[in-house]
DNA sequence: TCATTGTTGACTAATCTAATAGACAAAGTA
DNA sequence: TACTTTGTCTATTAGATTAGTCAACAATGA
């Protein structure tokens, strides 16, 4: 049950350009740099994010990319679907015609729940959440460095 | 964020052990016709779940695996945790040194609080439940043949 | 025109998955 | 005791996936 580092990479990407939201495109280098990504491994990231009209990009000089809409109005769930595929644990809870025993499967029918389960944090999780609990954490970060 | 055939497989496996809980041991061949599932393959995760005190084994002649426990004190949890290992999402959810953002990351918040999610299914789920769902099923598909 | 920046496709090393095969160990039976 | 049955352990393997890296290309602004 784990995610990959293109799930990971890109969640912290998109976080990095929802902090950002509104200021124009941003360099794949500064995100890769303050997200501890590998340069030539988030190039392969942002495709597909371009292509489900997450990001926007731009080439050439003062290019980069940037959210095509606003971060409350991305949804994890999507982006994990465009980065992992689908969140499925097993393939037959989507496509029971893979095996002869999904009609009566007890065990595909909790692999369902665990799906379901998955897909609910991730559906209620927005990007804007993500920028909130981040300014939340560094509000406290700073208030405990005074004390 | 899938779940591989040794947890599905291992999954099956012991759901046909808890429906024939008493009956003494069972032949791995046996599981392994009824279950689908290749009969060498089955060996290998037989192994962990014995030595996790999940089952217990006779060899020689007369010999099988039998349920070490009543199938309302093996949670799926375990089973999982034994075949497939930690089913944390991503590993700085368990282990924050490996990461140094750990401290102040939001991403692996969220993985966190998928984790609690996954984990809520397979710690409320035991054999006696996939028992009772099977034996529902099948109480309903036979009257649905009956109509 | 040239420097900058994203895009695309090819390539690769390492690891994981899903098995398969063979020798071995223990237990019951004739 | 010898034999058969059945689980156990160790290797081996083909194929897929992961996590990158590299080089050539395409668009854009100065």
């Amino acid at each position: 049950m784990k995610l990959s580092t293109r799930g990971q990479y890109g969640t912290r990407a998109l976080l990095e350009l929802a902090l950002r939201y509104e200021e124009g495109p941003v360099l794949l280098k500064d995100i890769a740099r303050s997200q501890q990504i590998p340069l030539r491994y988030l190039e392969h990231l942002i495709t597909p994010l371009v292509a489900g009209g997450i990001l926007h990009s731009v080439r050439g000089a003062k290019g980069g990319v940037s959210l095509a809409r606003s971060p409350e109005e991305v949804k994890l769930s999507e982006v994990i679907q465009l980065l992992e595929g689908s969140i499925t644990p097993v393939e037959c809870v989507n496509n029971p015609g893979v095996c002869n025993r999904s009609k009566l499967c007890v065990p595909r029918d909790i692999w369902g729940e665990l799906k379901k389960a998955i897909d609910n944090v991730l559906e209620s999780t927005t990007l804007q959440d993500l920028v909130e609990r981040q300014k939340k954490k560094e509000q406290t970060a700073e208030s405990m460095y005074y004390i």
